[in-house]
DNA sequence: TGACTTTAGTCGCAAATTGTGACTAATTCG
DNA sequence: CGAATTAGTCACAATTTGCGACTAAAGTCA
């Protein structure tokens, strides 16, 4: 039977996998290890009496990241494994996003690559996993998208996002159609001239009141 | 400051909202209380050290309906106001379902239509939505309606089931020409006869291998 | 300058999907 | 038997989708 000598430290952390768009791929930020150098983990802090989850979650994304993070939502309580995060019997995950511009981690806390993740304990990795589902899980209902972008953005952009987000392509005329038929965004009366070619129009998000029997976005668009 | 005296308790519960198909509503099974005769609460347990989540959530539900559900899912952490489910800091729900000819819940077990649930501490009240809205969400994705029916069902049971879990009505040719595109049933070689009117095919559930490309159900169906 | 390239944005139409009413089938009831 | 009741199907108009082709507004380079 395990001890449970320390009576002043809390039974349970509260962990935060926080994902942002960095270039064409998805990122998620780490943490490196105050004891061992090259160990890197997710953010986390044990849980205060008296403080709500939500609250702690916010408060390690913001100490992490330097900037509170555009959206965060809990993902779930993960037990398996011990270890690593501190040796508390549970975990409370959270996921939250934020735009790479937005973002400046403070020292010690690093991207990494969505496809090349630092080893883990097998409580984190569960705990990636879950993030990366939940996100796919809202990609229809809420802006998880509009999360990851700047306040201004091309649709171009914001297409590219959402194929990254599907992990398919999509079709610029369909995109543009569902896009107007969901009312989401609104155009500025700025552009912006990237490089070559014509310059792009930038939008902002700003859904609509949706009506009745309005059923959420469907990107289940094409391929090429 | 909250004192945290006796040592052996474990620091969290599991919480279980079971859900059935009773008639014509959903209803959540709730325990009476062992101290007060006149109070109801969600099934719990203290986790036990060296047990999963859900194998502990399993065996709670199991304890409380005479048989373990038909599906079990994780819906979250709840800390939010101390009290009721022991005083342990955090509780983690789960949503099970289960059909109503099923279960047999034990003795102090009652179900309860969800309009009309008994008073419940702040947290498992909050359970009891996060569990609606998790159906909610699954639905579309995972079967979900068919862990509210027996193994076998007319086509008119699962299109009732459908229309209490969208509060919707359904067209009855869309409904089946859907269920048809996303091949989750078969016919089995049995009628029903009940009472007046055709008798009507039985069905079970057996989702075909999906297709690539394959986007869930999407019952989004009419009206009258 | 003017052809060519590159990216943004739009149109229109064939094909597929959906909404819906009307129709047929198999029973029970009186 | 005929009316009532529930199951199951059909056909077709209306809408939505997939998608190629087209126009627009830059930059590049000889």
């Amino acid at each position: 039977m395990r001890d449970r000598s320390s009576g002043k430290s809390s039974s349970h952390t509260v962990d935060v996998v926080l994902v942002t768009a960095m270039g064409t791929e998805l990122a998620i930020l780490f943490t490196r290890s105050t004891t061992e150098r090259e160990r890197w983990s997710l953010p986390w802090k044990a849980a205060q009496a008296g403080e709500s989850l939500d609250a702690t979650a916010t408060r390690v994304a913001h100490e992490a990241l330097g900037e509170p993070p555009a959206w965060i939502e809990q993902i779930g309580a993960f037990a398996e494994g011990k270890r690593h995060p501190s040796d508390a019997d549970i975990s409370v995950a959270f996921v939250g996003l934020i735009p790479h511009e937005t973002a400046s981690p403070r020292p010690g806390n690093t991207w990494f690559p969505v496809t090349n993740i630092p080893p883990l304990s097998p409580r984190q990795r569960a705990m990636v996993e879950g993030a990366m589902e939940t996100i796919q899980a809202r990609l229809d209902h809420s802006p998880v998208a509009f999360r990851l972008l700047p306040p201004t953005f091309t649709l171009s952009e914001l297409q590219h996002l959402y194929e990254l987000l599907l992990a398919k392509r999509l079709h610029k005329a369909s995109f543009r159609r569902a896009l107007q038929a969901a009312s989401l965004v609104e155009p500025t009366d700025e552009w912006r001239s990237e490089g070559r070619g014509r310059p792009a129009q930038l939008y902002r998000y700003a859904p609509k009141k949706r009506r009745r029997g309005h059923r959420g976005v469907r990107f289940d668009l094409l391929h090429p």
